[in-house]
DNA sequence: TTAACTGTACCGTCTGGACGGTACAGTTAG
DNA sequence: CTAACTGTACCGTCCAGACGGTACAGTTAA
């Protein structure tokens, strides 16, 4: 097979990386271009090889969050414990890619960036309407809000470096919380 | 009664006032100081002369935060509905002063000031006391999270001049399901 | 087979603008 | 007279983005 490309990109995936992880750990603010391609051990040069400018950086992000959220649905779609179960548990952070992109988009959104805002919404809608089929069109949104408010306070509570809180018994009771709704 | 200033500082309201807004509606990076001033009517020289700097600025909104605040928490406490029931329903954008500081200060704990966190978390715990009282220790939480689902959403669901979605509803399906949790 | 060439993957520097803040001289109004 | 401003000029820093290079893998043609 013929390789179409001289050298493998490397830059480009640590770039999208290294602008995740500035994202989740310092914020917007600090996720300039400079600090990104330096935590991605990248010139600035080499960053605007790949992303002409920050506009398609994030735009490649939110393909990233795309694509780990169309799986994360079908996996909600499909749990044996439901689908109400399966979210509440998986509000919590767990550092997996998906939660990952997911902040880091959270972050962009905070700053009214307006894709971001769209995206966000769609995928509040998505699970809407699984949660919906799951405990009844009346108690989808308690639900919702439930879990969406874990995540809401466990980012707020980020320091610089700041230990996880221990959500393990935040999730026990909204699971309590969730059987009681179910009725 | 002797009056100690030739004038009555009217800039000084009208910049925390204008700081607010464009922290609601703009986000933390549109807030700047020149924004700011330029939102007031009032020079820039004029700004920096009641406020030294751009973290007086937020010193004295964390100030204003505070005040109404202390008013919120005693009228939950003292809610014939109960704290629970009062909690929920004010966690709906009202476009209260309560409300706008609030959202302002939302906005300085998404871009990590310290500070900001520090108040934001204390008022969680505020709560999240009144909570307690009302409903019990193990749906406290629950309760909580809902309604900050309900707030996060109301964030996000923030565009450009933004209709607000009506929410009515979804104060009502709270409200249904606060019953189910209390049961 | 090898020299000439092409395109990709970078690097390092520079520029123009925005932002926070300073300084200070003047103006208005109680 | 003094507090409450206005207005402008400026400084240092940071940032997004532009630009001109360099290194090298693969391709082509003699």
């Amino acid at each position: 097979m013929m390789e179409r490309m001289a050298r493998k990109p490397v830059a480009r995936e640590a770039v999208l990386d290294a602008f995740e992880s500035l994202l989740i750990e310092e914020g917007e603010r600090a996720a300039t271009l400079d600090a990104v391609a330096r935590l991605a051990g990248v010139s600035k040069g080499g960053l605007l090889y790949h992303f002409p400018n920050k506009e398609a950086m994030i735009s490649v992000l939110l393909e990233r969050l795309d694509r780990l959220l169309a799986e994360d649905l079908a996996a909600m779609a499909a749990a044996p414990e439901g689908a109400a179960a399966f979210f509440i548990k998986s509000s919590v952070w767990a550092d997996t890619p998906l939660d990952r992109v997911f902040v880091a988009a959270t972050r962009l959104a905070e700053v009214a960036h307006q894709e971001t805002l769209r995206r966000m919404a769609a995928v509040q809608a998505s699970w809407l309407e699984l949660l919906a089929a799951d405990v009844g069109p009346a108690m989808a949104k308690p639900v919702l809000y439930m879990g969406d408010g874990l995540y809401f306070n466990a980012m707020l509570a980020r320091g610089p470096g700041g230990p996880d809180p221990e959500v393990g018994a935040d999730v026990e009771s909204l699971l309590t919380a969730l059987g009681r709704l179910r009725g």
